[in-house]
Parts: structure tokens; C-alpha cells; sequence
DNA sequence: CCAGGGCGTTTCATGGGTAAAACGCGCGCT
DNA sequence: AGCGCGCGTTTTACCCATGAAACGCCCTGG
């Protein structure tokens, strides 16, 4: 299906193809059947799984003649699913946070000296939310920025701010020693005067932090049990997504 | 890693490399960092993209110029996941049959007009199993064979079957009729005289059939529990595997 | 024992995918 | 506005992955 576009690569389709080819009711099976299956020449199919083998999405069983699909098939849908999943298993704890206390909720990750808005939920106020989802802001202007580069090293930090000017460096390097100290990172809003904002990270199984949730509101001062609860959305959201992730 | 290999297929490569940079903490990614991250042209970059996207492996996001992981990523792993696991559930279940009633336990999927053997549990008399994993035996001519024929239709029987002598398929669908109306199938060994078979199918989640088993034993008639066990055992399996066959 | 066929592997000329360069658009800065 | 840069897209000459054919091996059957 879809021949003559100019712009496709015929062998990643027919190694694609060739993977979808293994179900459960026909969990191996050899070069020729390939062939025959996906109506090919024997060469691609000897090349196609040739190379799918060396990288590990196909297992020769057997003889060496028969191949079933190997472990490295989930390397790509882990990637789907984890992002995914945090994504969806995120939303209702940050909705009830936002609806709890009435302040913004975000999700975002890290992307280089970036931070970068995957979820935006907006309070009723509907002014305490400048970002849409998909912006991206310096990490060191924003909470979830600051604790997720609080999470890093310090020659991580270097070299991510290498570049910048150098006082901005060492005022971001101030801030990463003090945040290194606290589970959570207040920062009052370099954007927009007033605006203040609570974040806190989101750890994976392997305690490596992944994400950072945060809340905003027009105000100066940070209560005590937003702080909290702030912690314990995050810590929901770990455990919702069956990470074992440090109790608040 | 690995070149000057002859038989890779280079688009193939890059396209699984370029699937595996999506992570949890980068979800979204635009071209130009992709080409970055491995180092290879924006060309080359675009063309698997777009090849990508084709297949739904990729989705263009936000403006256009970001891309995340599609649900086809699932579709490869799918067949990993459901195959495996399989085998492996059903390992236990099994061997408790075997144990129960010290018959030989099989395990087989269909594969056009044989049955291929995935499981083989000798019983301790060691001598009601004459075949290997892996093997391949036509399906007329065993339980497990016959228990699976009998889930499709005539028109697929006949297809099947079409180039085999007319007094065999005549035989076949005689017996096909008859299986079609029992929920198990008993065989009289073809292969080996007073070898003697019981087999079950399991199903998934859509009532598909998608492999069968049987137990084996010296004798010339099956007792009542025996059928029983294995009926038993087939909707234990597929209890197991998360899907709601049908009560035996 | 030797044909015959099926299958994995190898070879080789060639056509198509590839890398490089150029294009055009949008954005940020002066 | 004007400029410059970054990025997605298009083009093009080249070279390498490709399809076809041949090879060698292991079966199976006569």
C-alpha cells in the first residue's frame, strides 16, 4: 500500500511489515515463508532479517532457520507507552490538585536548558496559565524547571548552561544548591510579577526523575498544604504509573 | 555499531534507531533534533520520518514539525508479547495435567495444513511422545490438528486442503463435521498404533483460536477426567492470559 | 545412488535511495 | 523593514542497496 511517494524507504516498510507478520497463532517461521507471506524476493527477506537479528528484533530459533521476534520489539513501544501513559495517568491526579486548591497545573519535562509544557490545566481565574501546552520556557525561570535541573549534577548544569551569560550561570548554580536541598522548588514568577509557582518532580522506577508537575497562582506567598499537596500529586502520579517513587 | 556488513539494510537500521530516541522525558521531537541525536542528515531524517508517519508509527503533533510515537508501535510488540506469554503461561498448567494424569502434554499452533508443536512434556513412561518442538505433523492426523481444523469453515477446510488426494479430504471433512459439535477432540494415533489423544482448543479475547492442547497416552480409550483435565486446562490458559474464553 | 526440488546464501549489474547542496519560508533581532 | 539564521522541503548526481540469477546444501523419492 502507497508505492510511487518519492520520499519512502522501502526497506524500513518491509522490515516493519515483516514484523507485523509474527502473531501468536504463527509465532516462527522461515525466510521462504516470509517470502511467500509478503510477496518479496527471498534476497530481501534474507537481508531484511539479516539486519533485524543483528539488532536484536529477531531471534533465530531452531535450526538457525526459523526466527521469532525478540525482546528488542518492546524497545520501541516502551517509549509509547511510558510517555503516554504518564501523560494520561497524570491528568485526573493534576486535575483534582487544580481543583483542590484552585491553582494552575502543569506537567512538563526537560529538554536541554528548556522546560517544555505537556499538560496545561488552567484555574478558574483563568489568568494564573501563560504557557500553552508544547511552549517551552529557560529552565531556570520556571519551578519545574528549577527541580528538574536540581535533580542533575553540577557539571550537568555546566555544561547544559555553557553559553549563557555568565552571571545567569551562577545565579542558576545558586539556585541548584539551594533546590538540590528541598523535595519541592518554590519560584516566584519571572514573567509576570505575582506569579508564583510550586513544582515537584516525578520519579521512575529507577529513580531517575522524568517529569515535574507544578501549581501557579497570582499570589506571593506559597501555603503549606499547597506545598503538600503538590508532593503528593506527584508521588500519586508515580505510583499510579506503578513507578516505586520516594513517599512524600 | 555494525557496519561494513553486507547484508544490512541501512533505512531499516535507521528507522529502529530513530523509534528508540523517543523516551518518556523526550516525547516530541522535531527533525532537526532528530538529526542531531543520531548524527545522520536532516535528509535522511526526513525520508524515514515521512515513511514513518505513513505507517503510523510516527504522528506529526502541535504545528506539525514535532513528532511522537503512533499506536503501530504496539503492533510489533503485540505479536512478541501475546506469543510469549503464551508459551510461558501455559508452561504450568501444563505440566499439572501431565502430573495429574501422568499423560503427555502438548502444546501447538496451526501453520497451514500442520501443526506445529511449541510444547513438549514427556509423561514418565517417556514413550507417548514421539514428536519434538518444533515439529510438524499433518493436521488430519492429530487431536490437536483436528480440534483446530474444526474451528474454521468448510470453504477454509477446502482451501487448505485443495492438491491433497480427494479421499483425504473427504476423510478430513468427515471428521471436521463430526469435531465441529464437541468441544474436544479424541484421536487415535495415525503415527503410532494404541496412541491415543485428547485435545482442547484455547482461545483469546475474540474467540479466536489461537493454539491447542492435548495429552497423550499408550491406552486405546480416554477416561471422562482426562477429557475433563484437559478442557479444564485449556480454559485455565486462557483464564491466565487475561482472556474470557468460554467455561468448559 | 542419483535426480529433483526447496531453501539459505552469494554474486553482480542496475536502478533507486542517499548525501549534499540549494531553496523558501518563518522567526528573532537590530 | 532588513537581515540572518534555523528548519522543512526539494532537487540532483552518485553510489550502494536491490532484484534476479546462480550456487551449494540438505532433504525426499524413485
Amino acid at each position: 500500500m502507497s508505492d510511487k511517494d518519492p520520499y519512502s524507504v522501502p526497506g524500513l516498510v518491509r522490515g516493519l511489515t515483516l514484523l507485523q507478520t509474527f502473531t501468536p497463532q504463527r509465532p516462527e517461521q522461515t525466510m521462504a515463508q516470509l517470502a511467500q507471506t509478503l510477496g518479496i524476493t527471498r534476497s530481501a527477506v534474507f537481508r531484511t532479517v539479516h539486519t533485524l537479528v543483528q539488532e536484536g528484533f529477531l531471534l533465530p530459533v531452531r535450526d538457525g532457520n526459523h526466527f521469532r521476534l525478540g525482546p528488542a520489539v518492546l524497545r520501541v513501544s516502551y517509549g509509547y507507552l511510558a510517555s503516554r501513559e504518564l501523560l494520561e495517568v497524570a491528568q485526573k491526579p493534576l486535575e483534582a490538585l487544580r481543583d483542590a486548591q484552585d491553582w494552575s497545573g502543569h506537567l512538563g519535562v526537560l529538554d536541554g536548558r528548556h522546560i517544555l509544557y505537556l499538560i496545561r490545566l488552567p484555574a478558574s481565574d483563568g489568568l494564573s496559565s501563560l504557557v500553552h501546552v508544547g511552549s517551552r520556557l529557560p529552565a531556570t525561570m520556571t519551578a519545574m524547571g528549577r527541580v528538574l535541573l536540581s535533580r542533575k549534577t553540577e557539571p550537568q548544569i555546566r555544561r547544559l548552561l555553557e553559553g549563557q551569560p555568565k552571571a545567569a550561570t551562577e545565579k542558576a548554580l545558586a539556585a541548584w544548591r539551594k533546590d538540590s536541598a528541598s523535595p519541592s522548588v518554590i519560584h516566584n514568577g519571572s514573567f509576570e510579577t505575582g506569579l508564583c509557582s510550586v513544582a515537584a518532580p516525578i520519579h521512575d522506577m529507577s529513580g531517575e526523575v522524568v517529569a515535574a508537575i507544578s501549581a501557579t497562582k497570582q499570589t506571593d506567598t506559597v501555603p503549606a498544604s499547597v506545598e503538600r499537596e503538590v508532593l503528593k500529586t506527584a508521588y500519586a502520579i508515580s505510583r499510579a504509573m506503578g513507578w516505586n517513587a520516594p513517599a512524600p
